[in-house]
DNA sequence: CTGAAAGCGCTTACAG
DNA sequence: CTGAAAGCGCTTACAG
């Protein structure tokens, strides 16, 4: 079954491949008969067709394709959430989401280079000169900032908010000493620093002495290990802010491990709302984050500055605190 | 930064394109001096030349990407580590895992039309029209079958097995009245259907009675509700298989909420082995599937059926009881 | 309003 | 051993 192309569509309606062009792409500026754009269109469905993304690329020089590049660390739910909201919401105007998951794999320059896509959205951040060369190449670069950036072309999901957030929320709980429970990959350290900046910040704010920090594996044993250094000083921690849900049900393995009663003797607070959040013993208290909301978002922006129209309006209010019985 | 091309790395190395192309493709049967593969391969490594995919596939009417289309549901952790593997050793090969999450966007034919993926890879089934279509434009389609097939161009996870190891251990330990705790998310009936019947298969094959089956949502009540049943009877069922760790993390929420004891009272095991499993009250024990063995697997098949050669070995032993504190 | 022609960058018969 | 030329399917000045 050879491919059908423009020129079977031009024959098949008796007009040339130009006009068939023209009709496909509702090109602007170019009146064409209604008569002929209808038998365009009939004989490009009757023949199902489907231009080459191929040619198109070939000849404009980009791809209707968005370059997703994950972490080289596993993403977790939230997002694989955020990548669906997002290939459905780009999908609405003509886009791919292509993702990639780096890990291991061939060069990034490499990657982009070959397929040419339109953007490339960074899950994670860019080197400064990969991103540089990427613009130059004509492409929209992404990049995700962790905390508020100026730059506009940037996808900051303010990671500090989330740590300031289960601070205030905490303290407002009664309690005065905190500790943040760290994830043990050091991969994560990027994300993990902004939020425990905002803890701090939020202590700070509030009087309270800086949070105690404890690297936590997703393993009983070295969230037991955290607890015991924690508990120990004589003014001994009474509530963690953890950087994830998974962290945070390692933590209330590690305070079960001592003993101890959550929230009574120790409160723990996540992030995520990952399902394992609420069906933990005790029902884990989170930080839920607005996907949709910031995937729309980010969706909008790139669909902006690709046709260099308003950068839409950045959400805000997208956390919000699920409360449950670990404080 | 107008494009490097091949014509650049021609110009700048002495020779013709022709002579680029053979060089940098090691075209069989062509013979080249050293001295002239050497100063192509300088030139294009000086210059950053990376052939244009869009002008190669629109050459082969191939392009060196690998479609992987996702079920519309999401994930989890497990596939997502399949995906990491596939992309590592499919890169190997020099090929580009695009992984797409069908999620209400456009029609699969026009995704595959539009990019001509060298292969397309289901992870859940394609409906026969579809894998159909594909197969005649030429691409190499790899479906998800949920259990043994005797079509090779298929990759199967032999679900039926997974069920069927669940029932063998908890028979081992003594018990004879199982249940089967279903996902609440009909979306996941096709994968949860095989494993229920493996697990059917153990029971029969030892004279138990058949599993009791209840769908459990990822919630305490619906766990709650479906453990009042399963006690209900003048055979109250000891032991729960589950769909997968986070249906068996509600299961241990609802026997909790009646106050019963695990494993004393009833028994619980999941599969996939994720992070939370090890961090549940008490820790859960699952199957463990080797994702690592089956993604090597997948994608040596994708190359070998690419390449025309012969398939791999099938890996066995791809599954593997965690034992923990839940059974 | 519509068509003939060029050219995007590549590979591959086909000639030397 | 190497080069000139064609053609993959598309879009877009440029002519009518």
């Amino acid at each position: 079954m050879p491919r059908v192309t423009s020129a079977d569509v031009a024959r098949e309606s008796g007009v040339s491949r130009t006009t068939v062009s023209y009709v496909l792409n509702a090109k602007a500026g170019v009146v064409i008969t209604e008569a002929t754009r209808r038998r365009v269109l009939e004989a490009a469905e009757r023949l199902g067709y489907t231009p080459s993304a191929a040619a198109r690329a070939l000849r404009s020089g980009r791809s209707d394709l968005v370059l997703c590049v994950l972490p080289d660390w596993t993403v977790g739910p939230v997002i694989d959430t955020l990548i669906d909201h997002l290939t459905t919401s780009l999908a609405e105007h003509g886009l791919s989401v292509l993702v990639h998951s780096g890990r291991g794999s061939r060069p990034l320059a490499e990657l982009w280079r070959a397929v040419t896509p339109c953007a490339v959205l960074g899950l994670s951040p860019f080197a400064e000169a990969e991103a540089r060369a990427m613009r130059q190449a004509g492409i929209l670069v992404v990049g995700t900032a962790l905390d508020e950036d100026p730059h506009p072309e940037t996808f900051a999901v303010p990671q500090g908010a989330i740590g300031r957030l289960q601070a205030e929320f905490l303290a407002a709980r009664g309690h005065r000493v905190l500790a943040y429970a760290a994830p043990g990959d050091d991969r994560l350290a990027a994300f993990a620093d902004r939020r425990l900046a905002g803890v701090r910040l939020g202590c700070d704010a509030l009087g309270m002495p800086a949070p105690l920090v404890e690297p936590v594996e997703l393993s009983v044993g070295s969230a037991s290990a955290a607890v015991a250094r924690w508990r120990a000083g004589d003014q001994p921690v009474t509530a963690v802010a953890a950087y994830n849900d998974e962290v945070a049900l390692a933590v209330l393995a590690g305070v079960r491990a001592h003993g101890l009663r959550v929230p009574q003797d120790v409160a723990v607070i996540g992030v995520d709302d990952i399902p394992a959040a609420r069906l933990a013993a005790p029902a884990l208290t989170t930080v839920w984050q607005a996907i949709d909301a910031q995937a729309q978002y980010l969706a909008d922006s790139v669909v902006a500055a690709l046709a260099g129209g308003d950068l839409p309006v950045r959400p805000d209010d997208v956390f919000h605190v699920v409360e449950r019985d670990s404080t």
